[in-house]
DNA sequence: TTGTAAGCGTTATCAC
DNA sequence: GTGATAACGCTTACAA
């Protein structure tokens, strides 16, 4: 592409630009250049400024992955999402990688669509990058990323979860007291008669436990758990549509929903109103996640906001840490429980 | 992190699982084992299967840091976008990783957000990895990194816009024919005051484009061109009620406006409402990108949808062309001119 | 502050 | 089908 430049692309780096070419033509060592690059304040200023000279003429480029391999530690950081586009892990992998770049190192990502097996392939392959630190989302695994992040030597985060007994790093929230705190606010508004609507996409693990907090809740305040799950792998605004439908049909009505996340609510609410239904007054919506349309719906969502950025800043900065790139004071932190916000909207 | 394990990471991988050591525990030669993993086919079913054996045994991960090194070219491609978190390009991003991800290659990722200077430095530290190929944003870049994709051997690839005489792959769209599409639209619904509101993001230089074709073909059209523009990097809602706000209280009020994006125009729709505004019959309102949200406002908001998915599978497609892992009919198809859809909601 | 020598773990090359 | 050997471009370790 971008025409025909060599016929063929050379195999072995041939007449590339390399650090010793830098080297020869500014009249120093390679290791010189080496650190210019890495320790600058060790070299003299005057090689600095003539080794300066010549990359700058020679365009050249340092190439990382031979020093990769030179130093076992590449700049880079992988980590696994469950979705790329989803509105709510958007965030997380913003600040990680802002939050990274800033200090050189470079963002490998993958997602797992919520797949143990996808999210196994995605790690075995990260690791043969040796990257400088490994992040996932939430505490479920399969046996062999188990495996594997139990004998790596490089650091592993986990986000979007909370697992104190867990050996990585956990920077995140507990879904259970999501679901504890959802329900006790309805109870609390004055419903009585709360149902849950349960994710479609099959591997969300998260939401089940949510779900689990929202159970128990119910329970312990004397009232009736109600549990909606839609059809597997629907689209999510047709899988709240579907939940909608059904539980106005139900002979005694929920008075307050909570739905698995914002997209399930938003399709809800837009359900409920094509049929007529008032919200709050008829039925309470409460969704998950505060995706950026949540403030612009009709009535505007209720919903719980989990600290997306925070997370992905927060686990940069472990990250960070753990590789001497940040003071710490005495060890990293290993265990970093952050809130999520409960806001209150017209909705609910 | 996951407990201390080495005591201070061994530098020079001290004690790794190597290659060689599969080697040698199988009893056959490293080249051997490294083409059990490249070329199978070309290795000894019986040794195939000792091998297997011992690579699952160490739990051997290949390092493709050194494969990369000794290749020349390593299984990981680089992206830069303009905003990763931005729901108009996750799309991209997810469907160029996902089909990547199904070929063994890898994503590198970036945001610039619209900073050419940003852009040009993820580059720079993309091309020390050596990449597979190189996929960038738009036609706009700084001199620094229009000399490095000119320079490079690997495959640029250029989305989100479409400049058939650069050198670069190009998958996408012309903003400018949006710009004259969205006009057009509004012009042969009877709309004759129509406006169009910039982005507030200073550096979205493709949202210009749009501009200029707007502005062209409403003096084609014998109209009068009337552009506002928000204050600089305002939050997208805030600008678009700003603009909503001024455009309203104007002494001849447009009966139509264009938005250059859907955040924009989200805005602007609720500050509408707010101020007792009927959409469409008091002014109709056009937005771009079809964000998530866009179907669930109210009213539904008209808006032009980018083939964001698309292309993000066709960048990916002609990547893996490109590296010879997909068959190519004549030569990769260095022009790939994709269309915007006008969806026709309420609001416009 | 600067340099020399020895790898890092893999693949290209060429021989068998 | 298999193997010995020499890179790939850089950094570590040690020396000056």
């Amino acid at each position: 592409m971008t025409a025909e430049k060599t016929p063929g692309r050379k195999r072995r780096g041939a007449g590339r630009v390399t650090l010793n070419t830098v080297a020869k033509q500014a009249g120093v060592s390679a290791i010189t250049v080496s650190r210019y690059f890495n320790q600058p304040e060790q070299v003299s200023p005057e090689r600095r400024e003539r080794i300066a000279a010549v990359v700058n003429e020679l365009g050249y480029v340092p190439n990382l992955v031979a020093g990769g391999l030179a130093s076992a530690r590449g700049k880079i950081v992988a980590m696994v999402i469950p979705n790329i586009s989803g509105p709510i892990f958007a965030n997380t992998i913003q600040g990680f990688s802002d939050t990274l770049s800033r200090h050189g190192y470079q963002l490998l990502l993958a997602s797992s669509y919520f797949s143990l097996e996808q999210e196994e392939n995605a790690v075995r392959a990260f690791l043969g990058w040796s990257p400088a630190a490994l992040v996932l989302t939430s505490h479920f695994h399969s046996a062999g990323t188990e495996k594997m992040i139990a004998e790596t030597d490089i650091p592993v985060i986990e986000t979007w979860d909370y697992q104190p007994e867990r050996d990585p790093v956990q920077i995140g929230f507990s879904h259970y007291e999501v679901g504890v705190a959802a329900a006790r606010y309805l109870h609390g508004k004055g419903y009585r008669r709360i149902a849950f609507v349960q994710n479609s996409a099959a591997g969300d693990l998260s939401a089940l436990e949510r779900r689990d907090g929202y159970t128990a809740t119910i329970l312990e305040l004397g009232l009736e758990p109600w549990v909606f799950t839609p059809d597997a792998d629907r689209a999510p605004f047709e899988a709240g549509k579907q939940a909608m439908d059904a539980l106005m049909n139900a002979a005694l009505r929920p008075d307050a929903i909570i739905f698995a996340n914002d997209n399930l609510a938003a399709g809800g609410l837009l359900a409920g109103q094509r049929a007529g239904l008032k919200v709050p007054e008829g039925c309470a919506v409460l969704g998950f996640g505060d995706y950026p349309f949540a403030e612009m719906l009709l009535p505007s969502l209720s919903t719980i906001k989990p600290p997306a950025l925070e997370m992905g800043v927060m686990a940069a900065t472990r990250v960070l840490e753990s590789l001497g790139e940040l003071p710490v004071e005495h060890e990293v932190s290993r265990l970093n429980l952050l809130e999520c916000l409960l806001i209150e909207r017209e909705s609910a």
